[in-house]
DNA sequence: TCCATCGATGAGACCGTGTCTCATCACCGT
DNA sequence: ACGGTGATGAGACACGGTCTCATCGATGGA
């Protein structure tokens, strides 16, 4: 793996972002993004399915380590409690250049419906995912949803906040806030 | 106002949802869908702004009403008044024909990721829309979120069962799930 | 040292999506 | 009849994304 020159993929993934933040997602192209990586367009797509994936690279990996934080918790642990655990268990995938580029990629994203879209999509796998392991623990049908909800919601406040360079660690901050949301839900009325 | 042979969107709708569950989405031409509806390339793109929207063309008119119900609730209404609210006047956009289409589309859609995209983004529009209604009138940042959550989810699994031909009104069965959403949030731990 | 292999890349053809411009045609009011 | 208006058709175009074939560089073995 990796000859010539190395890290083709993370090349690949800075090009993009500085480009889409420099000129805009749209008045990017392909070809400029490989350019600037120094490889063609056909390399590009045998990196990336397509000119939005460099900008989520990151996010399969938080899916999977979200599910196996989750199925490592006890047999006993309450829906709640295995939210927890997988939060904390994603924690090992914040590195500091995720920190670096959290701002930059939520501004990138924000700029653009394709991006948002791609966005939400891969939100809504992370839910997906966490509801289906809690549904394997024999969590209810309409606990697992709301469960699998606050622990997404809680994920992300963390991780803006965490990136924005508040906090201590990012575990503190999205344990913090899976507490407010539980808190809202246990109120609601 | 519809010259010529009249209604020519809703002839795009019918043509896509037919061809991409005959034929499958990726292997349908926007060509093919537009000659179905004796119409060219060019005037499907008139109509909508790329080849998915078709399938999801009475969405914003979900979002409209759901926002629209809620802003109407009394001033006093609780967070989980104000969804009810949002449900039961969203309930006007759901026609016979939305019904038969229902099954179809979800079929439809599920068979190809650049669909299930677009739904989650409509649906995360939905949620957006709604919180934003909720945190105007006053709720908290984390009670909107989750209100809308569940105001969402509520309306979306209302719509699956009613489309399925069960129950009595679209109305009565969102507000079931509602309240059983509300019940596993309230008891979450 | 040389060579065969294998995996990563480049080159370029190709199809479909989505945009744009210009021409056409049907309806409308006068 | 006539001109205006708005929906449509025709076709060129750029770009995204796929595919095939050739190339090249590193590696391992004789």
């Amino acid at each position: 793996m990796a000859r010539w020159e190395p890290d083709a993929r993370l090349r690949l993934v800075r090009a993009a972002i500085d480009l889409y933040a420099e000129q805009g997602y749209e008045s990017t192209t392909v070809a400029q993004v490989a350019e600037r990586a120094g490889l063609t367009k056909a390399t590009f797509f045998r990196h990336f399915p397509d000119k939005r994936e460099p900008l989520f690279a990151g996010q399969e990996e938080h899916a999977a380590l979200l599910a196996d934080g989750a199925a490592l918790a006890p047999d006993d642990a309450s829906p709640l409690e295995v939210v927890t655990a997988a939060l904390d268990h994603a924690t090992a995938a914040f590195t500091a250049e995720q920190r670096d580029w959290g701002p930059r990629l939520r501004a990138v994203v924000g700029t653009h419906d394709e991006l948002r879209e791609r966005a939400a999509f891969k939100r809504a796998h992370l839910t997906g995912t966490l509801a289906a392991v809690l549904r394997d623990r024999g969590a209810g049908e309409a606990t697992a949803a709301i469960a699998a909800d606050l622990g997404v919601e809680a994920f992300h406040r963390g991780f803006d906040r965490w990136s924005d360079g508040e906090g201590p660690s990012y575990g503190d901050l999205a344990r913090e806030e899976l507490r407010t949301l539980h808190a809202a839900a246990t109120a609601l009325r």
